[in-house]
DNA sequence: CGCCTATTTGATCTGATTCAAACAATGTGG
DNA sequence: CCACATTGTTTGAATCAGATCAAATAGGCG
């Protein structure tokens, strides 16, 4: 973690991020608790994967959760790191990523209220890549123990995450269709659904808006495009009238009209729910 | 699956595989049995992932298997499918893809003896994309219910399963990188070195070199290239040294070269044993 | 041999990058 | 509350990696 920005400082491939801690100017403030509000998103998002009885609802409640308040720019976890709990995020936004040794970076998803980052430390010792906060986030910190505990309890909730860990691949494999054979307008309409769905999902957007946390660069580290294209795109879409994106919120004017431009087809997120489509 | 041309035939979607349909002449062979080619597959892929007991090793000799001989270019699941079997892969190379609507396909990984390829329909009830050979394959398919019941008595049997699943979305990510910020020769040279550990893991490698059962226009939608570009690059790599590739047989002259035109690392692939590094 | 598919080569085009600079928004300290 | 610093967005121009189109060559096989 970039609890200490000197610790980023140190490592010459962390430019970015060197950069964006040498701003840090107090300390994160730690506050330990159960954590409500971690709890609540956890419930809420299980729900959207599939049905949570008052018996599995209240074992979720019951997780061992320290929550944190982590700064924009910071890491959560580290490649290389041997995690002993996991990371859900209460509020805000945070992605997963990987820095190349010529500084370029390559963003692999964006996580949201509810989501747990890293559930993959769980059954893999170490972790292959980084994941980092985009704006000021709330994060919940879980033992694997708690976690481990509850999914031997409640065998179906163990269930949940396996569903949640394969919907997590299916998005990777939409990425990869847009990366390698569509054009960035379609590419970036596709995403631009996706998040609109996710967030829609777990109660973060207000009629056809929702806050997107991410700088056009970032968007671009995401979709493999450059700063520039994104900017062109993304005028591209609004041109065409059916998006309006301004200071971090994302409106879209014209559902029809962005989902048939990034050829948007919800299945692959295997909804329990019915979608926003 | 594509047991009957006419099926395929019929779906305007699936151009490419109607034409690799129609050359075919005879029948599948359908052949039932318990498959100890298939176990011995499936053991050897587990234990790269983590050691089994003589215990776990019986019981996975025991999964219920039913082995058919599927030609080239033929699907083994499809979008949509709700299977209520998992196919492994006994001898061959699949792969997972997707067709767009405008006829081009993206390749989302590749796939080779002792791997499962569709474990995700065990928990997702229907599957997202097609998983198709490339060659002619031994598929043994195993029955959910025989699978669940392995994973139930023999439970580290189905930690081994997750774990796999999780090292499937690691070299999504892996890709993921390539496609989108990586030039495509590093690209080319990156895959190439993931083939060839995970063959030389469950032994198909022979010294520095491994049958690579893939077109160069197979190879482009793997990587989001055209056919003709990929054939540059794979130029590109034989005349800096490192490769010869003639007639679906890969060679590595210069490993050294080839992991360090791709910076290839292995450690997303969370080898048990040793890599081939 | 003749057919089919895969590989290779050449020429041209284009989506996206890179470089450079202006402009807008937000925040900070005096 | 303004001056200034910082980050993010936008625009323009030049360039390039890779796509597309077209056609030749080479293997593999009945």
């Amino acid at each position: 973690m970039c609890d200490d920005p000197s610790s980023s400082a140190t490592d010459p491939r962390r430019w970015w991020l060197r950069d964006a801690c040498s701003r840090l100017t107090t300390r994160e403030s730690a506050v330990s608790s159960l954590s409500a509000a971690g709890s609540r998103r956890l419930i809420r998002k299980l729900e959207t994967i599939d049905d949570l009885s008052s018996d599995e609802r209240s074992a979720v409640e019951g997780l061992a959760m320290t929550e944190r308040r982590i700064r924009a720019d910071h890491d959560l976890v580290r490649e290389g790191d041997r995690p002993s709990q996991c990371c859900l995020i209460v509020e805000g936004f945070a992605c997963r990523y990987r820095i190349l040794d010529d500084g370029k970076r390559q963003i692999f998803s964006f996580h949201m209220p509810g989501d747990i980052v890293d559930i993959q430390g769980m059954h893999l010792p170490v972790l292959d890549h980084d994941v980092g906060t985009l704006v000021t986030c709330d994060v919940a910190f879980i033992p694997h123990q708690s976690l481990n505990h509850l999914i031997a309890e409640h065998p179906r909730i163990g269930r949940l995450f396996w569903r949640d860990t394969l919907i997590d691949a299916a998005v990777f494999r939409a990425w990869m269709v847009g990366m390698g054979r569509r054009p960035a307008k379609a590419q970036m309409a596709h995403l631009f659904c996706e998040l609109f769905v996710r967030f829609e999902l777990v109660g973060e957007t207000k009629a056809n808006t929702f806050q997107l946390s991410a700088t056009q660069g970032e968007l671009g580290d995401a979709l493999g495009l450059s700063t520039v294209h994104v900017n062109r795109v993304v005028q591209e879409l609004r041109a065409a009238g059916v998006i309006t994106l301004a200071r971090g919120t994302l409106t879209i004017d014209d559902w029809d009209g962005l989902a048939e431009i990034g050829r948007f087809d919800p299945n692959y997120l295997h909804l329990h729910r019915r979608g926003a489509a």
